[in-house]
DNA sequence: ATCGATTGCGTAAAAAATACACATTCTATT
DNA sequence: AATAGAATGTGTATTTTTTACGCAATCGAT
């Protein structure tokens, strides 16, 4: 508890670093400086959305970046990715998955970095307060100006990744309240695929698969019918986890 | 052509690096210092093989690592994974993906590296060759005796991606020869996925896909009735090919 | 009480995956 | 020349999964 308090007072002592400051780590000693950037999705107004940041490069003035951050040298990769969630969005306890790394030589004006790319999904009705930095906005993911450096392919790959990756684990969930509605369900799953699907199917598929807690309440301040709340069963899910096999491409 | 030469020649003075003369590069100037290692996979008398080297640091003498170096500062990530098949195989033209990133603070005892793993597809008819280095071995992937530093992690998700991928894309040619029977193509499923499947349905599949070309040949030099050989068609899968739809985990 | 909108449910048809058996073709042997 | 051994090549019935589609019931708003 006390922890919690200590974090929060830190987070809003955190100031974005500098290009020119970054510049100078990067080219005092190491060659090659490795950084992480972290695409965090939310899902908000049943869009999918990006959490990005005004460049701080006069070269890229007005393109949006991911969040990222170099990596300390005392400091596991993961953890890097962590601290940044925690930075941006206060958050502790999210999705987090290592996509891909990127390297290409000429990629960062300040110099050699490589970049390890994070995708994490978070629950937006949970942060709330920490947007309020400086130039921190949600992007709907259809809907992205031009990105700086090579942002647009790192966060291309992550989306891309995520599409993949939802459609055969419960990732998804990590983007919802902790109670949602099977409407609520499918328009995420809508608005991270780009496609809409039949609701009858969508709802058979999901009860047959049988992960999904009926919590005995409905949705409230609908305007019309409204539907049941479920929650998702982790536990059972680890138990009946489905083994892949079939070839098709 | 002249090139290829060159190049062979090249290849044949390349020496291992040290241990020593990593430790120096590393602990010299970087405080992170960054390396690839590449899982290189290849298919013989029906298993699957991978291609280690024996560990040239005394704490891990005895164990078995995969391939590997340091990103040299003007070097692509890709690259550096290029040179080190190029090094070892003597190949140019191999399938390739980068996994993952791997960057717990004690993975390497020389200090902090952090690693981007590759895995790689041959055709083990067009090397034998360049094996004969100092400690260069095929093993087993059923039967791998114990790895240095974190390899076995690294193998292990490297192997996990392989099975994954190749039931989704046609990458699994890459460890045949051009010209293969269905028998072969069955065998090299069976060895990457480590299951048996029926003999009827897995014909029926790959015709059904329509993606292998009758090459109105058969095998030669097999003591029972010879099979028809056929070849992947890249080309037409690039046209056809099947997006991802559909939930399920 | 009615309208509008959405939920909840079921069935028929099509497609894909699975299980399973026998005749054919070639090599090697007698 | 005949035969045995071994693997190839093919087809069908069954089950499972996916897709397409329609209607009654429920709730809020008027």
């Amino acid at each position: 508890m006390l922890k919690q308090v200590t974090d929060s007072k830190n987070l809003n002592a955190i100031k974005v670093k500098s290009f020119s400051s970054i510049q100078s780590e990067i080219q005092s000693s190491n060659p090659i400086a490795l950084s992480v950037d972290c695409v965090i999705f939310g899902f908000d107004e049943n869009k999918l959305k990006v959490l990005l940041i005004r460049s701080d490069l006069k070269k890229y003035q007005d393109k949006w970046t991911l969040l990222g951050d170099l990596i300390r040298p005392e400091e596991d990769l993961d953890d890097a990715a962590y601290r940044i969630l925690k930075q941006r969005t206060g958050l502790n306890d999210v999705y987090l998955e290592q996509v891909e790394t990127f390297g290409k030589i000429k990629r960062h004006p300040a110099g050699r970095v490589i970049t390890v790319a994070y995708y994490s999904l978070i629950n937006v009705q949970h942060h709330k307060l920490n947007i309020l930095d400086n130039e921190l906005h949600w992007h709907d993911v259809e809907n992205i100006s031009e990105m700086a450096f090579d942002h647009q392919e790192i966060f291309n790959n992550c989306y891309a990744r995520l599409q993949k990756r939802v459609q055969e684990h419960p990732l998804g969930f990590n983007l919802l309240p902790k109670k949602f509605s099977l409407r609520d369900l499918q328009n995420l799953y809508e608005a991270i695929l780009g496609f809409k699907m039949d609701r009858r199917n969508f709802r058979k598929k999901f009860f047959s698969m049988d992960f999904l807690i009926d919590l005995e309440e409905i949705e409230q301040n609908v305007p019309h019918r409204p539907g049941k709340l479920y929650q998702f069963n982790y536990s059972k899910y680890e138990k009946k986890k489905k083994k892949w096999a079939g070839i098709d491409f």
